[in-house]
DNA sequence: AGCACGCCGACT
DNA sequence: GTCGGCGTGCTC
């Protein structure tokens, strides 16, 4: 009796135990996929974590499906990597082999209903709907059950499938298929009779009246002589010389040519590294080797350099260090939208050894990724990537790279594993004893705290590379603007004059507001009627340039209403403002100049922001207005001003992380202002020029911040103090939700003896018509969070077993960002 | 999580 | 009478 131990993909805690037959058994190797069957008629994607000669006692284990690898392709510390992120998220491994693999590696059957061959079917012995399924069949050769409930147009259609299977009218088919499809190139080489001299006279007597095929042949020997033996493809072919594919088949046929087909790449990158040696200055090569020297001792170092100190390239020198050794290093960026200008400065130094992995390649191209990196191939040796990229297949890493390293986008929020990139890559790295650098211009509070408890190196830069000066930075109140009449929509004087200023040189300028649309509310002036999104508890967002309201939560949309929907009057106006007003009064300020709008909105599809930041490289742009996407990490080499239209509506949002989070988008924000040979100019406008933050950001204080949030943190018992999980719970019935919530609050803090909150009811409290509470455990740093990680999961499971609350949905979120 | 089974209201 | 609503329980 064989069995294997797998992991499905799926939110459940336990493994489970399929029997093998021996020959299997000895086939098997951990980290091989299976298709398995599971329930009634499911096939999914199972990884096995374990062979064994174990029965089990309690009931009959299934026999797998079929075996889909020949190799492992999933490592042995990846499964210790993924349980450890389970444990610590409080997830089912199952949630993490599934936000782990690239989907196309992980196959769900498919039912197929096809017709049983050789039956004769008397047509008048069938219901409307069995002959409808009948006649279907007689046109394609088989029908998925959408298909089916397409042709019957309703939803459920397994009663009739049945019924035609016991007339054997039918039989179904589970289907599993590899979606992995490699890319095949075609190419094309002279037929090998006319190799010798003699067989070219041969050729070129044999075209002598068919001009174009002759062109064909001439172009070949000019690309095959110019690609040094390479081989020409088709495509390239018919595209130097301009003449139809239709030719070269012709030729294909006379057996002039012949094709062949070549599995392509369709991650990799032309272009040549080039060998210059990296210049570091004075100041860059002092923290580099201060993070040599930092990384003996410790495992992790911060680097914190202000904005513009030129860490990219102590980071090159870095990876050079590591590719000595012939380690994979792998490199974490918040966004994906950064990875482009990375890639190719990266790209200029390491050529074709750099590897790119996130969520918006296509599953072909993220196979190929994995595979590379499986195989510890040289195009993979270092690994860009947005968060999940950390879940790749190293065999060999030795070394981590965290830019930006405060960027909340690194934990991930909805569906678990709710995971925070920065730790799980420092535990990754320690299964390793690979290095880990973290860097930022604006840590976080608790990457900062660990250099100061000494658990993390420290390396600062103080100076910008090239001694760019900080920029000043200008507040203006907006209290007193309005006073005194000084303002033009949102602008103030003070900020039209500069970006007036800033034109007339030939400088752009960046308008950072952090909210998109054109202004958040319409509001009706006879009834104070706001519209309200139908399943969230939000106000609808009112869009000009498409002319309609859009919930921000759910994507909920209507035209936007010429009167009230409450009381019918036509008088409706706007209230706040958005990244689009900005834009709009842009225009009747200054139309003469290229006004440009980076938001959500304007940058979606793969290649949206690479567009728009091109062309402000380019300066067809000569004011982008953004959002905070502007505040990360981009380099512009003619921004000369930086506006901050309201700094105030990031100041005050009901959470904890407010003033630090403030904080870091200014000062990145800021960062983006300042040329080599002029000091940039930073405006922000405010209502509270006083405030700490506003005065911290001014003065480039960081250490002031840090001191004056821990403190905060300290007394109000957050991190790095306490650890923090949230708890939410979600539920349609407003009643059987907060009675829930209450149990669970009570049951919680009876039981652990630690700050539990609430169950609070969040500023937004209903999204796609479900109700939301919220409950926050505070864990001081002394207590094992092991222990109390066990209470509530035991405190979860008994909530499970009430009855009227088990339907609510409950979601774990350690370490909540 | 999905999915089937099973028990109750509203309709061809 | 059926269709489909969602509460319940299980999946190796």
């Amino acid at each position: 009796m064989y069995f294997v131990e797998v992991i499905l993909p799926l939110a459940l805690a336990k493994t489970f135990t399929y029997s093998v037959s021996e020959a299997e058994y000895d086939y098997i190797q951990k980290g091989m996929r299976i298709a398995v069957p599971f329930g009634k008629s499911k096939i999914y994607t199972a990884l096995v974590i374990d062979l064994h000669q174990n029965k089990p006692a309690l009931y009959e284990a299934k026999e797998i499906h079929q075996i889909l690898d020949e190799k492992p392709i999933v490592t042995e510390n990846q499964i210790r990597h993924w349980q450890w992120i389970a444990d610590y998220y409080m997830c089912a491994i199952g949630d993490v082999y599934r936000g782990a693999m690239p989907t196309a590696l992980l196959l769900e059957n498919e039912t197929l209903i096809t017709q049983k061959s050789g039956v004769f079917v008397d047509e008048s012995q069938l219901t409307d709907e069995e002959f409808l399924i009948y006649q279907a069949l007689q046109q394609q050769s088989s029908l998925r059950i959408q298909d089916v409930i397409g042709i019957l147009n309703k939803k459920s259609v397994f009663p009739v499938i049945q019924k035609l299977i016991d007339k054997g009218i039918l039989i179904l088919q589970e289907e599993i298929q590899e979606s992995y499809k490699p890319k095949l190139v075609r190419y094309i080489r002279l037929h090998p009779k006319y190799d010798s001299d003699q067989g070219l006279n041969n050729l070129l007597s044999t075209l002598k009246n068919a001009n174009k095929q002759k062109e064909i042949v001439l172009a070949y020997f000019q690309l095959s002589a110019s690609e040094k033996k390479q081989p020409v493809a088709v495509k390239q072919l018919t595209e130097v010389s301009g003449v139809s594919s239709g030719i070269v088949k012709a030729l294909i046929d006379k057996e002039v040519f012949e094709d062949y087909l070549i599995q392509e790449d369709r991650v990799s990158f032309t272009g040549e590294s080039d060998s210059n040696q990296l210049q570091l200055s004075e100041a860059q090569q002092k923290a580099f080797e201060e993070v040599k020297a930092s990384l003996l001792e410790k495992e992790v170092c911060l680097l914190h350099g202000v904005t513009s100190s030129g860490k990219t390239e102590i980071y090159i020198k870095l990876i050079e260090d590591y590719l000595v050794q012939g380690k994979q290093v792998l490199y974490l960026l918040p966004e994906i939208a950064l990875t482009t200008q990375l890639v190719t400065r990266l790209q200029a130094h390491f050529g074709n050894k750099v590897a790119v992995f996130h969520s918006k390649y296509n599953n072909n191209e993220r196979v190929e990724v994995w595979s590379q990196v499986l195989q510890n191939s040289e195009k993979a040796q270092i690994v860009i990537g947005a968060r999940s990229a950390l879940f790749l297949p190293f065999s060999n890493l030795g070394f981590v790279i965290v830019d930006e390293e405060h960027e909340q986008t690194f934990k991930q929020t909805d569906p678990a594993p709710r995971y925070h990139a920065r730790d799980a890559s420092i535990v990754l790295a320690s299964f390793f004893k690979a290095k880990v650098l973290l860097g930022s211009a604006t840590p976080s509070i608790e990457s900062y705290y660990n250099t100061v408890t000494a658990k993390y190196g420290l390396v600062q830069i103080s100076k910008r590379y090239g001694n760019v000066m900080m920029p000043e930075i200008e507040l203006v109140d907006l209290k007193d603007k309005y006073f005194r009449k000084r303002m033009t929509g949102h602008f103030s004087d003070v900020m039209i004059d500069a970006i007036a200023v800033a034109l007339s040189l030939g400088e752009q300028v960046i308008l950072f507001q952090n909210r998109r649309g054109y202004s958040p509310l319409l509001e009706c002036m006879t009834c104070g009627h706001v519209p309200q999104c139908r399943q969230c508890d939000v106000s609808l967002t009112y869009h000009k340039h498409k002319n309609q309201l859009r919930c921000h939560y759910c994507g909920y949309s209507i035209a936007k209403p010429t009167n009230c929907h409450s009381c019918s009057s036509i008088d409706l106006t706007t209230k706040g403002f958005g990244t689009e007003q900005i834009q709009q009064e842009l225009i009747q300020l200054f139309p003469d100049s290229k006004i440009g709008r980076m938001d959500q909105d304007t940058t979606r599809g793969k290649f949206g922001f690479e567009r728009i930041i091109d062309s402000f490289k380019n300066r067809e742009i000569d004011i982008m207005v953004g959002t905070q996407m502007l505040a990360k990490g981009l380099d512009f080499d003619n921004v000369s001003l930086v506006g901050i239209m309201n700094a105030d509506n990031m100041l005050y949002h009901p959470d904890f992380r407010a003033f630090e989070r403030s904080f870091q988008t200014m000062t990145q924000v800021a960062g983006r202002s300042g040329r080599s040979e002029k000091q940039g100019k930073v405006i922000i406008q405010t209502y509270n020029p006083n405030h700490n933050t506003i005065q911290q950001v001014t003065n480039n204080d960081y250490a002031g911040m840090y001191k004056e949030q821990l403190y905060d943190r300290r007394i109000y018992m957050y991190p790095p103090y306490f650890r923090i999980i949230k708890i939410t719970l979600k539920h349609r019935d407003f009643d059987k939700l907060k009675e829930g919530s209450m149990w669970l609050y009570q049951v919680l803090n009876q039981n652990l003896n630690i700050p539990v909150l609430g169950p609070e009811e969040p500023g937004i409290n209903r999204i796609r018509n479900e109700f939301i509470r919220t409950i926050m455990i505070k864990i001081p740093q002394n207590l094992s969070i092991n222990n109390i990680k066990k209470t509530i999961q035991k405190i979860l499971n008994s909530f499970d077993a009430v009855p009227q609350y088990r339907v609510i949905k409950v979601a774990l979120n350690v370490d909540f960002y």
